[in-house]
DNA sequence: CTGAAAGCGCTAACAA
DNA sequence: TTGTTAGCGCTTTCAG
């Protein structure tokens, strides 16, 4: 049924080995027999069976992709940004969502190594992190990063001040920022430069936790409009809350950004949609998963690294959900 | 450094065969010795080489999935349908974006069958379809679909004809149809419906051609408002064109649902977020690729399929960008 | 019920 | 430069 290399051999006249040499640019081959197996393989079609070979060499051009969830709109240009650099490169993406669930982590990366990844690239809460330790391929992990392993993230920092300090020159006196799940590295140092910068310049800030969901975000920005009515900049941990916060301020009535002002983070296309379109902290999410996907075929092929830890920057995009020039 | 099934074998004191017998509950197995295996199995932390599985059963527990973009938020839904419900039933998905090239479409296809991967889940424009014939491996087609082979997809014939039917019943009397790429079937369905309920109700209406893409809906929005001023109904292929439809009116100060009413289709979590929030048509997407996750799996262990074409319902989401209740 | 042996498709010594 | 041989880790006859 399926052509083999026996039957491309057979085909050219020639053996198994001889044309194992020609696929793989390996040893010497006269440019006659050369051209002889090309034609056969080009006629029967031939396509080498990467299953076989990977058996023999332990190894192959799968890659493991472990992500939270495909469905909140970050992780998709992410895991583009990856497939498209590595295809070029010639690898292939195998992939699994994990909503963050430790147990279908492991799973994934058994089964990834099962199938003789030759590396992986993950987002995992910190918390799991152990999982990604000790395996026998190398590791990058992006967004969702450690100290220990190599890393791809962007420069949540600067990003979290430059939210803060945006609304601050803009005049925003109460400040509520919803700030997301800490295990979360990104997260957590966004949240952190945001409030820090809120104290360093004695602005008086609260803050409510909240899930990155446009369900989770509806459901504080009520109890935040509730709770701190005289609020007039808000801080979100991401755009799909920022819009779920627009969302919740239109039905109220409250005019933004006269009366108050919104900052998202992530610059999704969703930031542009909304209206008004939001300002937001841009992260180069596609950039970030092509930068990962150039890490790990380095470490694959032992090359040295310049940093173990790529971090991209950010810039804020100014739309209309804020006050804008100006001082 | 990896264990493998002969290291098991000795630690049990028993040939490899048997330890194969115990991991593929094939073959007599005495109590004891089974005990003794899965201690070893246990002990050692012994995981099965798939590849090695692979190679010798010219199958695996592999599934290609064929998608155009991920990027479009119509897209993770699906895929995570595939994912979810395979996963439960012992299957990986390894996958690519195709963008819809006829080039890439093939390229992925060629290579995840060099993985062995034992069914094809696909949605790829019908002038492809020939890519997905005459494989060695079953296929289902999702959404993109044609006649021939195995297909999930939702009934975009009602869907198109409830769009309609609902600007016609808000007493929209000038009506623009954006009109999708019409080699995808849905698009094309839906648009040859919506139309002909028009017609059949002496509704006069224009058209234009539309890419799918937030961009191209503004672009198509801002042609549409200029060339035709005394729209008062928009019927768009799809949530995304129909949110730059809303945005381009809010800029122009167009009143929605007022002076016009606007109809998306999929009900995408966007078309919630978007103000006024949007009517449109519901694509039940991760139930689809659950679907078709069922389907290919009934494909491969060769049970026969009840219907080999699966259609799904669509419903109406009445919300906030036409007129609602009344007559 | 269990082990020995062969083989899935390919690659890498080793001879020739 | 080329062919022969062995073996990657696993499963499956076939004997016993």
């Amino acid at each position: 049924m399926t052509v083999t290399i026996k039957d491309v051999a057979k085909e050219a006249g020639v053996s198994a080995a001889t044309v194992s040499r020609v696929l793989n640019n390996s040893g010497y081959v006269y440019e006659d027999t050369r051209k002889a197996v090309m034609e056969a393989i080009n006629h029967l079609q031939y396509k080498p069976n990467e299953v076989a070979r990977s058996l023999y060499k332990r190894t192959s051009k799968l890659i493991g992709l472990v992500l939270p969830d495909i469905t909140n709109p970050f992780f998709p240009a992410l895991a583009r940004g990856v497939e498209d650099k590595l295809q070029q490169l010639g690898y292939r993406v195998i992939f699994g969502n994990t909503d963050g669930d430790a147990t279908k982590e492991m799973d994934y990366i058994d089964t990834f190594l099962q199938h003789n990844v030759v590396g992986l690239i993950a987002s995992v809460d910190r918390l799991h992190h152990e999982v990604l330790t000790n395996l026998r391929v190398p590791v990058v992990t992006v967004d969702r990063t450690t100290e220990e392993l190599p890393a791809v993230y962007a420069d949540h920092k600067s990003g979290g001040r430059l939210a803060a300090e945006k609304l601050v020159r803009s005049a925003c006196e109460k400040i509520v920022v919803l700030r997301g799940p800490q295990d979360a590295k990104p997260l957590y140092d966004r949240f952190q430069s945001a409030t820090q910068y809120l104290s360093e310049n004695n602005v008086s800030f609260h803050y409510l936790d909240c899930q990155l969901s446009f369900e989770d975000g509806r459901q504080k920005a009520k109890e935040l409009f509730d709770q701190f009515p005289d609020t007039d900049g808000i801080i979100a941990c991401n755009d799909l809350v920022a819009a779920a916060v627009l969302h919740e301020a239109v039905t109220r009535g409250i005019s933004v950004p006269t009366d108050l002002q919104v900052i998202g983070y992530d610059n999704i296309t969703i930031s542009e949609i909304v209206h008004p379109s939001l300002t937001t902290i841009h992260q180069p999410t596609y950039e970030m998963g092509m930068k990962a996907a150039e890490m790990i075929i380095k470490l694959i092929s032992k090359e040295k690294l310049n940093t173990i830890h790529e971090q991209l920057p950010v810039f804020i995009k100014e739309r209309n959900s804020t006050v804008n020039g100006g001082i």
